[in-house]
RNA sequence: GCGCCAAUAGCUCAAUUGGAUAGAGCACCUGACUUCGGAUCAGGCGGUUAAGAGUUCGAGUCUCUUUUGGCGCACCA
């Protein structure tokens, strides 16, 4: 529908040279009886041509060109809104073009040819997945999947690091555990990793070497088991929500390849950095920051701005087109100075992205659980999938902008799934799978030829839901926001329920019943896809 | 103290990014098929969009102040 007013109005630029100076966008009104689609050029006009807006809108109306086969009416409204009321069998065509398109219906191709990087969950090896990184894992990868649909080709990425305090400590409370299985009396520290898991990884050192490893260092077999058994269990949990990262990225290699002394190498010629108290410091202050921050300790070692510059010229060099990074909360403040750096090495930085969502409040019998990985205190994602199933999970992580704080009662999570709106979608699907079947004993079939017939108020409002697919996506995928397809998908089933309640199939005349069909098969595929975005299954039967 | 994010119906959240009468679900109250799945549908109740000021044709949305909450504020990552 917008395609067509776009050329409208393009063609009328060429009578009307104020039209260019505007930037014109349609929308599709709350209410009902103000059309399809409207416009609000003519009051964006308004102080620029000193005019009153209706009559801007009225000389606007002369100048379009309208096909009445398409058009049925455009009026103006209100301030100054233009709005335009397609015909119905305009809406109704929309039906060949779902099934004929079928699985790619609602894809576009307007960034096809980039490409793109998400990179999320990235949590280093110390530990299960939990609750709150499930969020981040579900929301990158149905953003990786939004924007596949509209063209780019994205590569998922997992950023870790397995050197450092965190793993030192994390070596070590394998290695005690393991000294308490062979029966030796051992303190063990409180700031340690308290989890259950850790004294699983020490059973299985005993299993395989016995007695052997006494003499072995922490950062030695206890480290490496510790790492591989945790990242093993980290990609399971990930699979069973249908997340597969293309690449495991291991910031150690950004050392070992030299790329941290070009960063520094790089800051330092272009005189971005200086010597104080025995550490670096990169001068942010003269790229726009608050302050200068601290980019090598006086040990030697860098803070983490170094390897994530260097990480991120690194994606620059594989010539992604955009890169988006997915963060928890806690990190809000690092990524400014990231972004100040690469600008500065002259790099594009509006090409990097990055996504923060809000924190996930576990709350167990009105009580909230405090999250923290060292003290075991957590509740893993696994639990989470293992309570309500990974569609719900999915479905629940897209329902919410990522900015707001998400509170997620666990005892209602489980008790309430079956309210959950994810199963309404999946209803509605497995309704009409059952209607198909249904109609193939009546010795029905869909058809497309007689669409026209599709006249009632239920039916045409359930065409114009179908109509609007391909542009949801197109705008959710730009504005990065996931939810935005489970309130279109809502929206789509309920005007689906709608439908059937009002518009029977069996017991109509032949005609209609199967243009019905021809509608309840195009609506299938819609639901499917769009739960397809999120991740999330689309049943035949319930 | 400083920075980032937020505050919308009793609860959980939307609101086409500045548009027309702020919408859904849950909860509560009424109703609806003797053939396609009642996990559904129709209707009702419920709001000074935290408070105050400003910007303009027009503000939940932008700006400022205040209040409340989350997350940060290291030569940790």
């Amino acid at each position: 529908m917008k395609y067509y007013l776009y050329s409208l109005f393009k063609n009328a630029a060429a009578n009307l040279e104020y039209l260019k100076d505007i930037n014109i966008t349609f929308e599709v009104p709350k209410i009902g009886s103000h059309g399809d689609l409207s416009s609000n050029a003519a009051m964006l006009l308004t102080k620029k041509l000193k005019r009153k807006p209706r009559e801007i809108a009225e000389e606007i109306i002369t100048k379009l060109e309208i096909d009445p086969k398409i058009i049925e009416k455009v009026e103006i409204a209100g301030p100054g809104f233009i709005n335009f009321f397609f015909t119905k069998s305009f809406i109704t065509e929309i039906t060949k073009d779902v099934l004929a398109l079928t699985d790619n219906y609602g894809k576009s191709n307007k960034y096809a040819g980039k490409r793109a990087n998400v990179e999320f969950v990235s949590a280093n090896p110390t530990g299960p997945l939990t609750v709150g990184h499930g969020r981040n894992a579900v929301f990158g990868d149905t953003l990786a999947n939004m924007l596949e649909w509209i063209g780019y080709s994205v590569d998922r990425e997992y950023y870790f690091n397995n050197a450092g305090r965190q793993m030192r400590v994390l070596g070590d409370s394998v290695r005690l555990r393991y000294f308490e299985l062979l029966g030796q009396n051992v303190e063990f520290p409180q700031d340690y990793y308290q989890g259950e898991y850790i004294k699983d990884i020490a059973k299985s050192l005993l299993d395989e070497h016995g007695n052997k490893l006494l003499n072995e260092p922490a950062e030695g077999a206890f480290k490496e088991k510790a790492e591989s058994e945790i990242f093993k269990d980290i990609k399971k949990s990930l699979g069973r929500l249908g997340i597969i990262h293309k690449t495991f990225f291991n910031e150690n290699s950004l050392y070992e390849e030299g790329k941290i002394r070009e960063v520094l190498d790089a800051f330092k010629e272009k005189n971005l950095s200086y010597e104080k108290e025995g550490a670096v410091w990169l001068k942010l202050t003269e790229l726009g920051n608050e302050q200068d921050k601290v980019i090598v300790k006086s040990t030697g070692e860098p803070t983490y701005r170094l390897p994530d510059i260097a990480y991120h010229t690194n994606k620059f060099k594989r010539g992604y087109d955009l890169m988006i990074d997915i963060f928890g909360s806690d990190h809000n403040a690092t990524y400014p100075d990231v972004l100040a750096g690469l600008k500065a090495l002259g790099y594009d930085s509006e090409k990097v992205k990055v996504l923060i969502h809000q924190f996930v409040t576990i709350m167990e019998g009105g009580e909230v659980v405090k999250m923290s990985t060292r003290k075991a205190n957590y509740i893993t994602l696994d639990e989470l999938v293992d309570e309500v199933g990974s569609d719900v999970v999915r479905y629940f992580f897209n329902m919410r902008d990522i900015s707001t704080h998400m509170n997620f009662d666990l005892a209602v999570a489980k008790k309430q799934s079956d309210e959950n709106p994810v199963f309404y979608l999946q209803y509605a699907h497995a309704r009409i799978c059952s209607v198909l079947k249904m109609i193939e004993k009546e010795e029905l079939k869909a058809s497309t030829e007689n669409l026209d017939l599709l006249v009632t108020n239920e039916e045409q409002q359930l065409l114009r839901k179908i109509h609007t697919f391909r542009e949801e996506v197109l705008v959710s995928a730009e504005l990065h926001e996931s939810h935005r397809i489970c309130s279109y998908l809502e929206e789509l089933a309920a005007a689906f329920h709608k439908f059937y309640t009002f518009c029977r199939i069996l017991g109509t005349e032949k005609k209609l019943a199967e243009a019905r069909v021809a509608l309840a098969m195009a609506t299938k595929i819609v639901l499917k896809n769009g739960l397809s975005i999120l991740g999330v299954t689309a049943p035949e039967r319930m």
